[in-house]
RNA sequence: GCGCCUCUAGCUCAACUGGCAGAGCAACGGACUCUUAAUCCGCAGGUUCGGGGUUCAAGUCCCCGGAGGCGCACCA
């Protein structure tokens, strides 16, 4: 049987062209117009020597029509499983009832699903089966495939909309000998011709910002990068990060660059500005809500709190709400713990939530007015991060003075801080101008435009543990 | 990593206070010339997540382990 299996089969239109072209067919009306069809039976309904099967592909499913009278090897036609994959040749008709059909008047097998389908109704629900075996979620779920059709939009979305903006694409590295560009727990690896350990990148940032020092002004890279922490509906250890960075620009350009990029993907791939998330409206029409961290905690516990609050004031204040301070925070880590907790998860429309202490923000710039903090934003929407932004650190020897306390920091027993760079130091002595630099989480944003709430509904093969311990 | 919940046929799910493991769909065999989750007849399908224990008797109760979901923590 396997053995009769045809090395191609060259259709001649995608199923939703066939329906787009014939829809005005009306009842028992033959178009006279042959299509060559393939796709997967997701229902077959044969009724002797008639036989009705629904074809599915990648865009659309549509009936097909079989007659004893009229299709080749119509028996055999008529036994086809769910899951099979077939190729058809035959006339666009509309049937007595009404269902735009092909007329099948040839067909080939072109792949034989010996596992079987979940229930055709019903589908396949449980979420392992569907992480494992992403395969059969896929053509058993529609709404799989259109999530993920959904991502494959928004990617290319963001790739075409920044190259016609100016900005190109780079590829920077993965292993990195240096943990650094974002403060987070690293994957470690070995190279053994080299015998060194090597890194798996938190972050691109810094290569990037290297590439602005070169000479190219507008950069962007859009890749994976991978975090050692725990999983979560929100987290997976592998990610797709979009970063950019544009010299002579500072934070404020780049939240005019955010709003704008991110309301004309929903319109791109969601079709409005206006979205649905959990059963709730959500308006991503520019102009986006800026707001200071400081402000945004003071007004929430309705009092007056900012990086010159006394330590001892902090402390009560995280303790009534519930924050439990390690004795190696300062200030400024335990005002942005705050403001996450008790803030963040209520900030609904789009907001961009400004000036962060420089303590928790070793790559970003100090703020041009207000001492002890730095120009950076984060993007929240729907009570998440989507984005992380600010005007860049230039100064090689500010910038070394910050990584020696991230080092000192690391060698303190903090796993999420970032290691010395002295090769970027060195890049920066070479002169990086004023620089904005945006880094999105597409997940995220995939996530928010798919209306889920789960992210491993929006990648193809999430992480998981491994199914049974080796014996 | 911690807490709570879940795991029964290929899939979706039943099985009372412990008492013969079942249904629908799929698959397989058959009937049917306009079906739409087609319908009808027939047949087959099980390590009840794994291991141990209590009991005359365990899918059900107890213990150990595994995986998944949700929450917490860390981050995007």
């Amino acid at each position: 049987m396997v053995n009769d299996i045809p090395y191609s089969f060259h259709k001649t239109s995608d199923i939703h062209q066939v329906i787009d072209q014939w829809s005005f067919l009306s009842a028992t009306q033959e178009s006279g117009h042959k299509v060559k069809v393939a796709g997967r039976v997701v229902l077959s309904r044969p009724q002797g020597g008639l036989s009705f099967a629904s074809l599915r592909d990648w865009t659309g499913s549509i009936q097909l029509f079989a007659l004893k009278s009229v299709t080749l090897n119509f028996d055999q036609f008529s036994k086809l499983k769910l899951g099979d994959w077939v190729g058809v040749e035959g006339e666009v008709i509309r049937t007595k009832r009404g269902e735009l059909s092909v007329k099948v008047e040839s067909w080939v097998l072109l792949a034989d699903a010996i596992l079987g389908f979940g229930d055709k109704y019903k589908g396949i629900k449980d979420s392992e089966l569907r992480m494992r075996h992403r395969e059969a979620d896929l053509w058993a779920n529609e709404r799989s495939l259109e999530l993920l059709l959904l991502r494959s939009r928004l990617i290319s979305f963001l790739r075409r909309y920044l190259e016609n903006k100016g900005y190109i694409e780079v590829e920077t590295p993965i292993l990195h000998p240096v943990p650094s560009g974002a403060l987070a727990r690293p994957f470690v690896t070995h190279h053994n011709a080299l015998d060194m350990d090597l890194y798996l990148r938190v972050a691109p940032e810094l290569y990037l910002k290297r590439l602005v020092v070169g000479g190219l002004e507008k950069v962007f890279e859009i890749g994976r990068a991978f975090r050692n922490e725990g999983l979560s509906p929100r987290h997976n250890p592998e990610f797709t990060i979009m970063e950019l960075y544009q010299a002579y620009a500072d934070y404020n350009d780049i939240m005019y660059l955010t709003e704008e990029i991110i309301s004309a993907a929903a319109v791109e791939v969601y079709g409005s500005s206006i979205i649905t998330y959990q059963d709730m409206q959500l308006d991503l029409t520019p102009p986006w809500d800026r707001i200071a961290l400081t402000a945004l905690l003071s007004e929430a516990v309705s009092e007056d709190v900012n990086l010159d609050t006394p330590l001892t004031d902090l402390k009560k204040l995280a303790k009534k709400i519930g924050v439990d301070v390690d004795a190696s925070w300062g200030p400024g880590k335990i005002v942005v713990e705050m403001y996450e907790k008790v803030c963040e998860p209520d900030l609904w429309r789009p907001t961009f939530v400004c000036d962060y202490p420089l303590e928790v923000s070793p790559l970003a710039r100090q703020h041009r007015s207000k001492k002890g903090y730095v120009e950076r934003f984060e993007l929240i929407i729907a009570g998440r991060e989507l984005a992380n932004a600010f005007s860049e650190l230039c100064d090689p020897k500010e910038q070394q003075r910050r990584f020696v306390q991230q080092s000192s920091n690391l060698a303190a027993g903090e796993e999420e801080a970032m290691g010395m760079d002295l090769d970027y130091v060195t890049a920066l002595e070479h002169g990086l101008p004023p620089t904005g630099g945006l880094g999105i989480g597409v997940d995220r944003l995939v996530m928010l435009l798919g209306n889920v709430t789960n992210i491993k509904d929006i990648i193809a093969f999430p992480t998981l543990r491994r199914e049974a311990p080796p014996v």
